[in-house]
DNA sequence: GTCGTTGCAAAGCGTTTGCAGCCTA
DNA sequence: TAGGCTGCAAACGCTTTGCAACGAC
């Protein structure tokens, strides 16, 4: 990354803009607002790059396409909404993982999901 | 699913033969020692009507496209090796998953992976 | 002016679907 | 024999890549 363009300045104010992960088609939608012509080779091009260099982390999410975060938030979760797909941020964790993996194994990481309805929905 | 046919008990036994979940190709290697023959699609059509019957349950893994278990076992969730790649049953969770869900999100379900060596992988 | 970056279109890759022939009941 | 099921190949949807033109420095 090494050039200062328009598209990639979009693309990185779109995450700074959002609260919440985003997929590569819905930061297309909201950066074509700064630049009409933007093509998605483009931001998926950049979201790779933005990962490279850790600005991005990628949210990865059970059996749906990966999402994207601004990088270097403490430690949280997510909360996957059924009726509108978004995808919010939750507190930190508890819980005793190391109770649980089975013994031999190594423990290195995990990940929680929750799913539901978010306030929105919910109504 | 109406028809006992060699292609389904074929695909069928491979789940219940496993001890772990299964991705499609996956199945379709451990099912051909069966059935030679076998293609792709079939087991693929076969996995969602067993899905639709609620024979087997996807196991959806964050970043990694669904694998297949025989359903009915308890609650449980899964530990994802990084070395083999395999996946493994974890037993059931503890944690207060209620405590930390926003306020006004309605809590369904949730979802855990463990993420680490196998004990095969750490050995 | 250089050469990193972009947009388009084509290529990949995993999954789904259309269809003619097969085989279970 | 009927019609559900299978294998093949084409179609799909999402992501990646090739390439000529563009534009940041």
């Amino acid at each position: 990354m090494e050039r200062r363009t328009r598209q990639r300045e979009a693309i990185w104010q779109t995450f700074e803009r959002a609260a919440r992960p985003l997929g590569p088609q819905e930061t297309l939608e909201l950066a074509r607002s700064d630049v009409p012509g933007l093509g998605i080779a483009t931001v998926y091009r950049n979201i790779k790059a933005l990962v490279a260099e850790e600005r991005l982390r990628a949210v990865e999410l059970p059996g749906a396409p990966d999402r994207y975060e601004v990088a270097g938030k403490d430690h949280h979760h997510h909360f996957h909404c059924r009726a509108c797909d978004g995808v919010f941020e939750v507190e930190t964790c508890q819980g005793d993982f190391d109770a649980i993996t089975p013994n031999g194994f190594s423990l290195e990481d995990h990940e929680i999901t929750l799913y539901g309805l978010c306030a929105r929905c919910a109504g």
